[in-house]
DNA sequence: CTCGATTATTGATGCAGATTAATAAGCCGG
DNA sequence: CCGGCTTATTAATCTGCATCAATAATCGAG
């Protein structure tokens, strides 16, 4: 066996005119219904692309910014760096996911984003979007949406780095990246390519490269996935999921807009 | 010494009229300004009062809600039980926390939330807040704050229990609370009321009861704190926040509304 | 005030996973 | 296609913290 190692996943470029292979609408879609106008007040507060190279950070930890970035392509791992050396990666980030939260939320970012592979950003300022979301609310509340499933998944780490042991977490890492690059197109049924370093997962997963390593090869031993290069294969995705106790998130819709002042006007304080 | 009891803290009732002493507008006025007509606005859609007693679930995990509840007085914690019997408490609620973010906004909620303490709550259904939203986009630009800034505070947590010592976290927890709890009025300069049982802070941190009691023994022996009872006062807060790496959170406000369609019209896709 | 239940404290033992080190394998720039 | 650099793999040792166990303190209900 040898290595996982980052790779740049290949796309069939769709070549659709404008916003169905953009991963961002995509995103926003599942949580709100965009009509043509709302897409045109969209695309109005996005800058130019902008590409970014591997290895290079988006957000460093400490400075200011007041920028969303949209994940085109690519991927990105938001992390911090300790005092003492040690680095504890957050989250990673895959296309149609939002830099900039938490950071250009915050007085400062509390964490670093860093680009693992090569990458196309879509860039507007948070003004322009929070001006946008002001004339169209419902920017506002899938922005909520997306926030608040952010939070969920954050917490969902918390549990695993806090009671679940390191062949859980792996297994539910890899479950879980699967899911995320299956729902962008980025993955098969059972299979996807893997975009990171042993190191870099360690550092996501709270273990030692050694460990990881050894866990990894543990789940291929026991005949649960095969990994061949970067290439990650579930034999019995079944068995990993049962052994992992993992679960695919089931993401909601935004209640649509009802009528100008709801029924609650009837109730109040007692 | 003895006992980290939990305890219902006395508070001076202001006797204010209607929302000053309510920490969940208190929490809003943090991030948007809210006239008058916004208060009226957001009291309709607010129900009655709802008391809850100590040790009630507020929230069971792999159930179906659809209201938020602003916490008005005592304390609660989110958290997951696993399968193996282990539970991991993801974080703590205080006085103007959201019980509802992320369970309201999942087809299923993901995490319990238990009262530590009797409670005080205001409840609202999502429905009517995303009704309001609509009407006034100011109150879900704040949701999207505070669900930020939620998971910022998680994405911290992250770090603290992959890549932090025992001693640094029960520090950084400690301190954690006490400005959270400064926040709403609930603690002085230097001291508080801890609500919480060493059993709930040990599931908190990832720790076993008997740990995280060793940590608590050597933070007190080491002359940084005191414990009488349920009231912790710091001795040498500087060296507790330098020890573990401890920094408050800092709040933004949202952007204030710009004129209708912003300048950015002028800019485009090229 | 008393009893039972919860919570805190302390000690002894074991193991999961860190650490360190050393080698091999693959990748990239020239 | 070569040499340096990054990444993966494997092994040996060490340790922080879990686990188990037992007692003491405290709380709260009656």
């Amino acid at each position: 066996m040898h290595g996982l190692v980052r790779a740049i996943p290949k796309i069939e470029p769709k070549a659709q005119p404008c916003w169905c292979d953009d991963p961002f609408v995509a995103r926003l879609k599942a949580h709100v219904d965009l009509g043509s106008a709302d897409l045109h007040s969209l695309r109005a507060v996005i800058e130019n692309d902008h590409a970014v190279k591997k290895r290079r950070d988006l957000v460093i930890d400490g400075y200011q910014y007041r920028k969303l970035s949209f994940i085109k392509e690519g991927f990105a791992a938001r992390y911090k760096l300790l005092r003492n050396g040690k680095r504890q990666v957050v989250n990673v980030l895959v296309p149609g996911d939002v830099v900039g939260v938490p950071s250009s939320f915050l007085d400062r970012a509390t964490f670093s984003v860093t680009a693992i592979t090569d990458m196309k950003l879509q860039v507007c300022s948070l003004d322009d979007f929070v001006a946008l979301c002001h004339r169209r609310p419902k920017f506002s509340l899938a922005l909520c949406w997306i926030a608040v499933q952010e939070a969920a998944s954050y917490a969902e780490r918390v549990v695993d780095m806090g009671r679940r042991t390191s062949i859980e977490r792996v297994a539910r890492f890899l479950l879980d990246v699967h899911s995320r690059l299956a729902m962008v197109g980025r993955a098969t049924e059972s299979g996807f390519d893997l975009p990171f370093s042993q190191e870099l997962m360690s550092d996501a997963l709270g273990l030692s490269v050694p460990h990881l390593n050894r866990m990894l090869t543990k789940l291929r031993a026991d005949g649960l996935i095969t990994i061949d290069g970067h290439r990650v294969e579930f034999i019995d995705q079944n068995a990993l999921a049962m052994l992992s106790h993992f679960q695919p998130f089931k993401l909601t819709q935004v209640p649509p807009a009802t009528g100008l002042e709801p029924s609650v006007l009837l109730r109040h304080q007692t």
